[in-house]
DNA sequence: GGCTAGCACTCACGTCACAAGAGTGCTAAG
DNA sequence: CTTAGCACTCTTGTGACGTGAGTGCTAGCC
């Protein structure tokens, strides 16, 4: 973005017609200005100054006679250079934390009150990956007969994490041989990641060379896989926003929503930066977002799980308060994983 | 409901309404029925019938110019004595049983799949709930280190269900010692339902003991709950049908698509039935369900597992093939659940 | 150069009247 | 019971018109 040289006074314009837009929804014109705010100026100068903010291309109107509007530039001009950087009030985060801590120890539950959490203090709709492991290790399997000619694999991770996977086979197989099997197993690849693990099976043969492939399918699954599960809350209530009255600008939000393919694109864009993210109409690189903004930040614990998290709402969005909710929420995820997942090694 | 007696002809013509209604999102007036369809009688008579229809209550008109609309009576009028048992065609059904087969074999991918094929085939949003045991069975328990003093508790079930719990302890315990528990655990509980279990713990004590209980409220949960999961497709598309214009409509079905607590309220309702139910604007007794239709089934193994799925959308709904659609997918469930979990005990 | 006042101009929005069209309800006759 | 005819109702679309908010521009002032 190109550093623009505004006047002190102009950005403090900018700043209000942004802020009035966001709580009203409704053009912004001069007199409204000058009569509400006291700038020490007139009307006619404030005028000039929206006519020089619209030429740099931070505001337009939808028409000749209605008062300006912020533009994506105008958004993100505000959101690199003018917006306050407001923390939850400390009320709310100590509300917020205490609803962690009673929660069960589970990162299931975790996401899903974050995805609550979320949407409550912002005006979208918030969203959640589960975390996916960085270069995972297996730290046990174990297989358990269901059927006469199915077995249940359970893999636990390094980080905790479970997998499941069903063998259906030709022959029943009693649980001793599966006993035996996830035992000579266990012993072999403990530790084992999925750079390591091929070698380590080319002793085995049979069934249980079998299950060790599927070990392997299953791991390198997991890391290519964003996630398994997204946890989503709150739609509801960004389709009560008067942006979203018309068909085709709800389905484009929906459809941001629930589509997993999105997400996936994002995921590296996020992964990169360690702050809080704001991206606004899709920045241009992906695809129909026209005025829906994403605030999202990473998750996790270095090196060894990350997931995303964050909200989606209209353009017309409190970027400083949604900032400071995605940012709390994750620090506090970070903080609980960490309990979890210890230090990064 | 009061079982009316109407002349063939009437049915006919309510038939046509609910049709060409259900095709065009539009009134239907007398002289384009008679038009388009050979009744053998005069636009006048068919005005006459639609009266008849509308003092009955199953038909009625917006305003004094406009044509019939079908009215939740009419729906449920023809859903109950009018609608031809469709079953979908046949390359449908090859197809969607061909995408099952594909699929891993886990309830995971399957009901996932379910929703996405539901939502495929009908006009609505399709949802479905992992399955929920009966009477369950304890049939492993596995407890693996994490951290120093953060150990992750495995139980599968007997369905072949995964649970999973972390415990924090105030001291490290080794893995030896986790081993030894979980072995004399695995001797005594295995094979126990919630209510074996409490007098086969007596025995223990300490950290053995606790995990025993932990063991207990798992289970004692996993028959309250209906659920842990909901799956969800599809509402994007439901979204674009021409109800869903104003705001008031679009809240209401994202909240019935969106709500849990529903979903555990209908429960009951579908599970004592076992074909598919179709629920018109919430029958009265369910809240804010306006203009809006479930068509349900149960799906699962009698007495052992079972779950709910279906489609949520507008009351003007193919409701012939929605029905055939959720019939279909519940009874490939089925067979699939069976092989997994054998035949009832 | 920056600020202000004044003024003409533009354009969305609400209202009203009016015509067209679709569909009904009713009556009287077959 | 069915049909034809006809008056009536009510939505929908269109164009005219006034209103008001807000702009853009020009000329003057500090």
């Amino acid at each position: 973005m190109t550093e623009l040289q505004l006047s002190q006074r102009r950005k403090q314009v900018l700043r209000i017609v942004i802020q009035e837009y966001v709580e009203n929804a409704q053009p912004v014109g001069s007199q409204s200005i000058a009569k509400k705010y006291d700038l020490g100026v007139s009307a006619a100068t404030i005028r000039n100054d929206l006519a020089a903010l619209e030429k740099a291309g931070l505001l337009t109107h939808p028409h000749t006679s209605a008062g300006r509007i912020p533009t994506d530039g105008g958004y993100r001009y505000f959101v690199a250079n003018l917006m306050a950087h407001t923390d939850l009030p400390s009320h709310e985060r100590h509300m917020i934390r205490h609803q962690f801590h009673q929660a069960r120890r589970e990162i299931d539950q975790w996401l899903r009150l974050s995805t609550a959490v979320l949407a409550k203090a912002s005006t979208g709709a918030a969203l959640a990956t589960s975390p996916r492991s960085i270069s995972n290790r297996v730290k046990h399997l174990e297989l358990i007969g269901i059927q006469d000619t199915v077995v249940l694999l359970v893999l636990v991770l390094a980080t905790g994490t479970l997998k499941q996977q069903l063998i259906t086979l030709e022959q029943p197989i009693f649980q001793e041989e599966l006993s035996r099997a996830s035992n000579q197993l266990n012993v072999e690849i403990a530790g084992a990641t999925a750079v390591d693990l091929p070698e380590k099976l080319e002793g085995f043969t049979g069934f249980t060379r079998e299950v060790g492939e599927l070990v392997l399918n299953t791991l390198l699954q997991s890391e290519e896989q964003i996630t398994d599960r997204v946890y989503r809350h709150g739609l509801a209530q960004v389709l009560a926003e008067p942006e979203f009255t018309d068909g085709p600008q709800v389905s484009r939000i929906v459809q941001v929503f629930e589509q997993r393919t999105l997400l996936q694109e994002i995921y590296d864009d996020v992964m990169e930066l360690s702050d809080v993210q704001v991206m606004i109409a899709g920045e241009g690189r992906f695809g129909d977002m026209q005025d829906i903004s994403l605030v999202l930040s990473r998750y996790g614990v270095p090196d060894r799980v990350s997931g995303l998290l964050g909200v989606v709402g209209p353009m017309r969005m409190p970027y400083g308060r949604t900032v400071g909710a995605v940012r709390y929420v994750a620090t506090l995820l970070n903080e609980l994983m960490h309990q979890l997942y210890g230090p990064s090694r």
